[in-house]
DNA sequence: CGTTCAATATAGCGGCCACTACATAAATCC
DNA sequence: GGATTTATGTAGTGGCCGCTATATTGAACG
C-alpha cells in the first residue's frame, strides 16, 4: 500500500508526474529528443505548459528524469547480465544478444533511449544522456576487470561499439531477427579475445 | 587545363560553388545537418540567403551535394577495399580499420557523414543520408556475396553494425588509437565466421 | 547606346520553438 | 470566515529557423 501522506498545503496536481514521466520516455524513445516539443508533450499529458514547467522546470529536465526511470525500468539490467558470479564471456554474449532484442523490439521505440541522447541539439540534455551512457559503460569495465584487468578496456570500448551500433541498426529500420544474428556474431569476437 | 566556357549571359557568380560545397561538407561533419543553420553557411561563405538558394534550391539540397561529394573524396574508398580480387576476409578486416582510421582522424569531424546524417531531422535530408548509407551496404553485401553467397546477408548486418558503431564512438570522442582496437576486434569476428 | 538576363544585396516573411506573466481556482492553516 | 499556498488556464513573449519579395548590379547581346 502506499503510505499515507497528509495533503500538502496549496491546491493538489491535477495529474500524476509519474505517469507523465512515463508517457514521456515513451515519446523520446519512438521520436527522440528535439523531435519532441514541449507542445506534444502538454497535448499527450492533457496539461498546459505552466502545469508541465512547474512539475519539471524545463524540458531538459524532464528529459532526466526520464533517463533515470529509463534506467530503472527501460534499459537493460546490468546488474544481472553482468552480475559478478557470471563468466565474463557469458556476460557479455548475453549483455549483446538482449540488447538486440530490446532494441528492436517495439518498432515504435527503436534504439537505446541513452545512446541516441547523446545526439541531441539541447547541451543539458545531451549531458545527461552521455552520463547515463558512460555508466553503463562504466558497468561493463569493471564487470570484466574484475577477472581480465588487462582487457576491460579494449573489450569495453568494442562492446559499446557493437551496443551503439545496435542501437543504431534498430533505428534504421532493421528487425530483431537480423539484429540478434549481428549481436551473436559479434559476441563470437569477445569470447576468442577471451580465449586467447 | 579547364574547358574554355563562353561566359553566359547575366551577371557572373561572385563565389564557387564546388569550394562552398567542400566548405559546407566540412560544417556538416562537424556539427551535423541541424546544428548547422543557412545563417551558419551563407556567413561561412560570405554570401546572403538568395545566393545561397539561387545556387542550391534549399538546405537539404546543399546536402545532396555534400553527400555526392562524400561519396567521391570524403568517404572511404568502397571500389579499391572491397574489389572482387581481394580476400573477403581481408577486404572487410581493411575497410573496418580504415573506417576506424578516418572516423577518428579529424576530431572536429568525426564519424561518417552518411551514417550519422541519417538521424537528422529533414526528412529530404534524412533520406539522401540514408541513401547514401544504404548504397555503401549494398557495396559491401555484392562484395561478401560473390564469393559467399549464403553469408553475405548476416555478414553485411554486422559489419553495418561495427560501422554505426565506430562513427558513434567517434563522436562520442573515442581516440584513433581506441577506435581502432575496436575495429580489430571485431574483424576477427569476421575471419571466423568465414573461416567456419 | 539600350535591352536582356542572371546573380546580387537589403530587408523581412510566417512559423515553430522553449518558455512565462498574470490572474484564478482549489486546497490547508489559523 | 480570511489569509496563505500551490497548481492551473489563458494568452502570449522573444528568438531562431528556413526561406523569399523586391530592387539593383554587372555582365553579354544587338
Amino acid at each position: 500500500m502506499t503510505t499515507k501522506i497528509p495533503r500538502p498545503r496549496g491546491r493538489p496536481r491535477g495529474f500524476d508526474p509519474e505517469a507523465a514521466v512515463a508517457t514521456a520516455q515513451a515519446l523520446f524513445q519512438a521520436r527522440g529528443y528535439d523531435a519532441v516539443g514541449v507542445a506534444d508533450l502538454t497535448a499527450e499529458l492533457g496539461i498546459n505548459p505552466p502545469s508541465f514547467y512547474a512539475a519539471f522546470g524545463s524540458k531538459a529536465g524532464l528529459y532526466a528524469r526520464v533517463l533515470e526511470r529509463y534506467g530503472r525500468t527501460g534499459a537493460l539490467s546490468l546488474a544481472d547480465l553482468l552480475s559478478p558470479d557470471r563468466p565474463v564471456a557469458e556476460g557479455l554474449s548475453d549483455l549483446l544478444e538482449e540488447a538486440a532484442r530490446r532494441y528492436a523490439a517495439d518498432p515504435d521505440a527503436a534504439g537505446c533511449l541513452a545512446l541516441e541522447g547523446r545526439r541531441c541539439q539541447d547541451p543539458a540534455a545531451r549531458e545527461a544522456a552521455t552520463a547515463t551512457a558512460e555508466a553503463g559503460a562504466c558497468a561493463i569495465r569493471t564487470f570484466i576487470a574484475a577477472r581480465h584487468p588487462d582487457r576491460a578496456d579494449a573489450l569495453t570500448d568494442y562492446v559499446s561499439t557493437l551496443l551503439s551500433g545496435l542501437s543504431a541498426m534498430a533505428r534504421a529500420g532493421v528487425d530483431q531477427p537480423r539484429l540478434l544474428a549481428a549481436a551473436r556474431l559479434g559476441a563470437g569476437a569477445v569470447r576468442a579475445a577471451l580465449a586467447a
